[in-house]
Formats: structure tokens, sequence, C-alpha cells
DNA sequence: ACAACATATGCCGGTCACCTATATATATAG
DNA sequence: CTATATATATAGGTGACCGGCATATGTTGT
């Protein structure tokens, strides 16, 4: 159990389980959706964060189940995920708020703005 | 260069730059502070991170100079680092947005009285 | 009939960002 | 004279992620 701030491919993982239960394949496709296409989560990367978050604690095997004869297994946020993903897009937002704070306050080459920090 | 989303330390790394040009050490001390103390930027994590961007076009040394004795190397961001960091803030707001969309919009497991606070 | 693709799960080997620890050197505080 | 702060840098290890592969069934196209 590492406090360290999540990668991406995990916190866009626990974002597509946060509204609803889904199954691993269909996790690929919620990301593919939620990324406008940008994230393509690969088989190794999402097996293998579903066997570490279900060791972490954050997500839980809901149930499973077979549609048209293929087997699923459906995963759901636990609560310890949902209050991490909770803890983890409220420092994002801090951190974003920040860096366009100081885009914004970007040292001009002749104009000094004031109340910046040392 | 590739297009993969910036880790953390690195997105703090260009943000701790993004007012103006700062040292090594001097980024250490801003990132403390940017995060309210909750990352203590590691010295292997910050010149092995200032080497990569280097190379990749994303900061480079303003000017190098000695202070009580010291020396200093001091960088800034380069245009290239400024419209990274512009483009992983307006992805990262993104996110952060379908998550919390996502947790309010939350499929609850069984219905709680209306009256009755989650 | 057969090829191609979508659905669906899972493992293996490699890369690389990050971390811990260490080394070096000067200035200041106790 | 020891510890702490300032300041840069490297070495070694860990682990998340990725590309590729394997397996199996259902669907669509030719």
């Amino acid at each position: 159990m590492s406090d360290r701030p999540l990668q991406e491919p995990t916190l866009l993982l626990l974002t597509a389980l946060a509204d609803e239960p889904r199954h691993g394949y269909g996790l690929i496709q919620e990301i593919d959706a939620i990324s406008q296409g940008r994230v393509r989560m690969r088989t190794g990367t999402l097996y293998g964060a579903l066997d570490r978050l279900l060791q972490q604690g954050l997500i839980r095997v809901e149930r499973e189940e077979v549609v048209d004869g293929r087997a699923r297994k459906v995963y759901a946020l636990a609560e310890a995920g949902r209050s991490t993903l909770a803890a983890e897009t409220e420092r994002l937002r801090a951190v974003v708020a920040e860096a366009e704070r100081r885009m914004a306050a970007r040292r001009a080459p002749a104009a000094r703005p004031k109340g910046a920090l040392a």
C-alpha cells in the first residue's frame, strides 16, 4: 500500500468504475471513450492493474457471469477505492490550478507582476 | 519524445518552472511548497528528470551562476515545455471532471431513503 | 468453408520513471 | 568540530506500464 500518486492508466481505471461496475474488456472500451480515443489500454496493463488494485483493496470482484458463452468477471469500486479516487482528483485539481496560475503569472520579459512568491 | 502522460513529479517540475526560472535545489523547495509539503522530491528523481527534460527539449539551461561560493544551474521552461504543460493540464482537468461526474452519477448499490445523508 | 474481426481473459519480458542511498563540496549555526 | 542547509550528481533497485503472445467463443463478410 503505497501512497504514491496514481499513474494515469490507474486513475482512468478507477474513474471508469466510479459510476457502475464493469468487466475487464468493458473497462478498456470505457477508458477509450473517456479519453476520446487517446488512451488504448493494453490487456497487459489492465489485468496487471486489476490484480494489483484487488490486492490493495481498492476494487473488488462484484460477480462472475457468462454472456454469450463468454466468461466475465465484473469489478466494482471498493470504498477504499472510492475515497482514494476522491482524494486523487482533489489533489490533481489543486496541481492543475497551480500550474495554470503560474503559467498566467509568468514573469514577462519587460513587465514584472507583483505579489509573486520569491 | 514520447507523448505518454507525464508522471506527477515531472508535472510538478514543469509547474515549478512555469512562472520563472529556478535552479535544481530551489525546485525541490518550490515543489515542496506547491504540494503543501506532500511531495519531497529526491535529488535522484530531480537531476534524472532534468537531464531527461533537457534532452526532450522541454526545458533549457538559462544560465550558470555562483552564489555564496556554490555553483548553480538555472533552468527555464522552453516553449515546447510550456505547450506540453498547457496540454497536460487541459487533459488532466478533463479527466478530473469526468471522475467527479461519475462519482456523482454513481449507481447506488441499495436505494437510501430520501431524507438520509450518505 | 474460411478468413477476419470483436469479445474476453491472462501471462511474460522489457523499458523507464521514480526512489533510496551514497558521494562530493561549501557556508553557517551551535 | 559537528550538524545542518545549500547544491549537484551517480549508482542500484523497484514496479507500473507496454508490446507481444496465447487461448477461446461469437459474429460478419466473401
